[in-house]
DNA sequence: CTGAAAGCGCTTACAG
DNA sequence: CTGAAAGCGCTTACAG
């Protein structure tokens, strides 16, 4: 009855939900769980390795939009933080009957082991697998190709010329698609590819990057950052070098946090709707779980966000 | 026997761990849930208002400590972020059975809400209240007075005389403990008072407080920073005056985050470990659960972290 | 359509 | 000390 059979007229309907409201009745969730075989939790894996944990606000902000979106559900979303040195006890935890499904923001090869996880246990990623670890998996991501396009056209429609880019790390998918990103856009403007040097995602790596930009002596007016985190080191080294940003060099970059925020100019950035993606996530398992048909991958669009550096 | 009764002997218990384990036995939660009483889940209740979430290192920090140390544990740890919108939404979790306790890092008017709560539904603050919410509350939390005692003398032990303070606001307890830690080190040592001026936690609001201090026209050779983000804003302000850090003026801040390392010069900070606070608050909770009798209030100690600024 | 019964997988109090 | 039974609060299949 609670469950809202077929046939009851609406008048007993609203007759025990005003009692339900009366009374305060709230459904003990363990017996309805027991009698169901759920869990009613989902968890969210994130990677432990403090130092990224700490240093990204993209997951902060990603588990901000899932703890939200979460709420609004009879789903509850707890954190699984993978321990670096007992990397089987986040699967233990998984297939231990905890939850019914999963939310994967690890990359790399853990990857695997999670796809391998399904279908007994349903999971959605929140990366782009770079290899093929599953026939079909579930990827909610944001699009970097397009991120990368829209960070570039922007230094082109400033009538930059001679742009180069810093990179992420070249074995991760944000990396490898921000850089295409920044090549099809180059193309479509008929423009040479300037100087492109790899980072980490990380200030010190930004500025390194741009150290090694100016070193190669050949001439540049832009630069394309795969983030606002290297975008932020790569002008600090801009500034020590004495020259000006827009003035001498327009920057771009994506990721609009409080980094992009921060900096001297402010930072024009490609804001990427990290908490949707979060939001997303929860949704697109949530609906898994309801055995609904949901497509394989759903892509997050981003748009430009306009401040001083370019 | 599963739960360590009083007499068995060891061989038995061996025989059943074995067992237990080769054949892969999982106890079902909601079956242990529904007869004990229990949940084995706890909640940790954010405030939601988005910008500070995302702005402040400090929520993504706790969140890491407290998870990974509720990993440890039997209990679950879920996010429970305060709507807005909807104020009682928060409440009506709590109150519904869903968890065994909660962990609150809001603070200002929702605090009492949360102690009105207790006893029925154990609470741990991570901040001290400000005013008197019930008569014993748990609250783990920074020492926040040490922490200005500990930058601020950092910048009396570089030999500097006349030093001022940016503070926090003035009605969090963060920002009136550190402002109460920057006199008392001053008094000590014999020092007036340089000027102080007050902030948001910001950069943005840093910058513009120092912009105040020097306006006030008196001399200053030092500032001590109630967080690093404002020493941030703070030290742009300075070098857009031409006054170099620390020559001129040295700068020291609470808060080892990123905001410290990504300075330049890299910023002298106290360091709160937020994340020890985060495995505190679980552990203080999990052991009020399990009936054993805990300190009300659990300080944290701070250590200073030195970089160039002073 | 309605209502009583069985059963989900545990724990615990109790009879043997 | 051991083992069978009752019961936690729901849902669902089934008899009426």
């Amino acid at each position: 009855m609670l469950n809202g059979s077929p046939q009851v007229t609406p008048e007993a309907v609203e007759q025990v939900t005003a009692a339900v409201k009366q009374l305060n009745y709230v459904p003990n969730r363990a017996a309805r769980n027991l009698v169901r075989r759920r869990t009613q939790m989902i968890a969210m894996v994130i990677p432990e390795r403090t130092s990224e944990f700490f240093a990204d606000p993209y997951f902060a902000e990603v588990i901000q939009g899932a703890a939200m979106y979460a709420s609004s559900t009879d789903y509850t979303l707890t954190l699984l933080i993978e321990s670096d040195t007992d990397p089987e006890k986040t699967r233990r935890f998984l297939t231990g009957g905890n939850v019914d499904g999963a939310l994967v923001l690890s990359h790399h090869s853990s990857m695997q082991s999670y796809a391998d996880l399904s279908p007994s246990l349903p999971v959605v990623f929140g990366v782009r697998p770079l290899e093929r670890i599953m026939p079909e998996p579930y990827v909610v991501d944001a699009d970097n190709v397009e991120a990368g396009v829209l960070a570039t056209q922007r230094l082109i429609d400033a009538g930059r010329a001679r742009i180069a880019t810093i990179t992420g790390p070249l074995d991760t998918a944000a990396g490898l698609d921000r850089l295409e990103g920044w090549r099809r856009a180059l193309e479509r403007a008929g423009l040479a590819e300037g100087p492109q040097a790899e980072g980490t995602f990380t200030p010190a790596s930004g500025a390194a990057a741009m150290q090694r930009i100016l070193d190669t002596g050949q001439p540049v007016d832009a630069v394309f950052a795969a983030s606002a985190q290297m975008a932020s080191g790569a002008m600090g080294r801009l500034r020590e070098h004495g020259l000006s940003v827009p003035g001498e060099i327009a920057v771009t970059a994506v990721d609009n946090n409080f980094f992009a925020a921060d900096t001297t100019p402010g930072l024009t950035t490609v804001d990427l709707h990290t908490a949707d993606k979060g939001a997303l996530l929860v949704q697109t398992l949530h609906r898994l779980l309801a055995r609904e048909t949901v497509e394989h991958t759903i892509a997050i669009g981003s748009t430009l966000v306009e401040r001083e550096s370019a």
